[in-house]
DNA sequence: GGGAAGCGTCCCGCTCAGCGATACGCTCTT
DNA sequence: AAGAGCGTATCGCTGAGCGGGACGCTTCCC
């Protein structure tokens, strides 16, 4: 998947455990740790003991799965948090004024992840998860904090292999690079069926003062009732309002 | 602020350094590490280290942070994950209906862990966030969870002490007893500046079929405008809601 | 019903990773 | 100049962690 850690040292191995579950685990059990991490199997059944004893884990019958203390750790992750508490409320607007899901999200390497998502009863079937990551080049937001960024970035993901997620998403190099161009000029990026089949999506970057993209914030829904276009003024507003708050609080002082 | 882990295995000083920071802090140096947690300072100097390898922790100018990857581990929380999913739509309803922050909350022993937190721009300045954790019996959540506890439970809560946070803090067991019985007959619970001054609240608990409660859902707001009795029904339809999809989809098998 | 495969648990001797006392260099403050 | 506080580096000792292996259990299939 992505980068992996030092491997043979203790932390690394629980580590590796760890990053082991899927966000769409429930419990795994023994064997299956065993095959996804590739540890020997000792080892990860003693690593897996102590994980649950400094509670980083929790044995339920079946397996053992993330627990809830790792949630707490998790949130306490400063620049998310300041971030979030920023965006909150302007995320909130967004949904009440489009009643879709809305996304918020960063940039990490060649993919996004997503900080928070908010939806409805009616939200879209999109595969992203708060704490999740996409590709950057087949996602609104992604797209958007693509466009924005440093041209040696850009040029990498151009140059990178740009995988096929569904029969719409953007894999020829030259037309991924117009459509970057394209946001910026507009200020915002549309995604039509790039990352999953029946969802469309809006987003805008969250900019600091040197235009560099922060974050983004996107809107989405089902392609068979929502009209992006429609909504680019609503997102764009309230990717300008995080940013001046960014500005005026000064959170964020790197990244 | 809980229970210690083992204290020397390496994992066990790993975890004890993660949970030396706050959910406040933004950046610790090394020395302040070594005074919360009272490790020897080559110790912490190594293990931070490995920290910062296994993409835990970031070094940044002023010390070390948590990491977002621990954000995205902790996303990935089973029991958390689900009941929010669940939850988040009725908590958007909820938040659209009063525009006041919205909390959904568990108990993890005698404290309340808030799992979400939404709200707006004018949002009262109440000391909870997302993954904090607060003491149940002077939390409208906490007092919601423990009235529908088991006996057992209520008698060790009753018997501990009852830290005073605030001058309407109910610290008397008798007082909070009568209380929590009336909660049980009315169906929510209610906080007049017991956690912190100026803060009022309304909660009511997402219970299942055996009548055991598995969070709470509150509404909070500041006391010079906020009347908690006027959303009682909403916040009740909110958590009966939750209970009802819960029930349906058969999440949260355990705990 | 017997055998094989998969799983969780346990054991044990080897070795090296982690330990912490100590020391050093740097930056402020006094 | 002296001292305090901090981050960093060194360095032998030792026991924690390692992984090959064995054992008992259940499940599944011939």
């Amino acid at each position: 998947m992505a980068e992996d850690v030092d491997l043979d040292t203790v932390l690394g191995k629980a580590v590796t455990i760890l990053r082991a579950f899927r966000a769409e685990d429930k419990a795994l059990p023994l064997a299956e740790l065993v095959r996804r991490t590739g540890l020997h199997k000792a080892t990860v059944h003693r690593q897996v003991g102590e994980l649950v004893a400094t509670r980083l884990l929790d044995r339920v019958e079946g397996g053992y799965r993330l627990s809830g203390g790792l949630f707490e750790l998790g949130m306490r992750a400063s620049v998310e948090r300041s971030l979030l508490e920023v965006a909150m409320p302007f995320l909130q607007d967004l949904y009440e004024r489009t009643h879709e899901t809305v996304h918020l999200g960063i940039r990490e390497g060649h993919e996004v992840v997503y900080v928070a998502k908010i939806g409805g009863h009616r939200q879209a079937a999109a595969p992203s998860r708060t704490g999740g990551r996409m590709p950057v080049h087949c996602t609104a937001i992604g797209k958007a904090l693509l466009a924005w960024a440093d041209p040696e970035l850009r040029r990498e993901v151009l140059a990178g292999p740009l995988e096929r997620r569904t029969p719409r998403t953007v894999v020829a190099p030259g037309l991924l690079r117009r459509q970057l161009d394209a946001i910026v000029e507009r200020g915002v990026s549309y995604e039509h069926e790039e990352s999953a089949v029946g969802i469309v999506c809006v987003a805008a970057p969250v900019l600091d003062a040197d235009e560099r993209p922060l974050a983004a914030v996107s809107v989405t829904g089902p392609v068979t009732r929502f009209h992006p276009e429609s909504h680019a003024n609503a997102v764009r507003a309230a990717a300008a309002g995080i940013a001046a708050t960014i500005a005026r609080r000064r959170v964020m002082t790197d990244r």
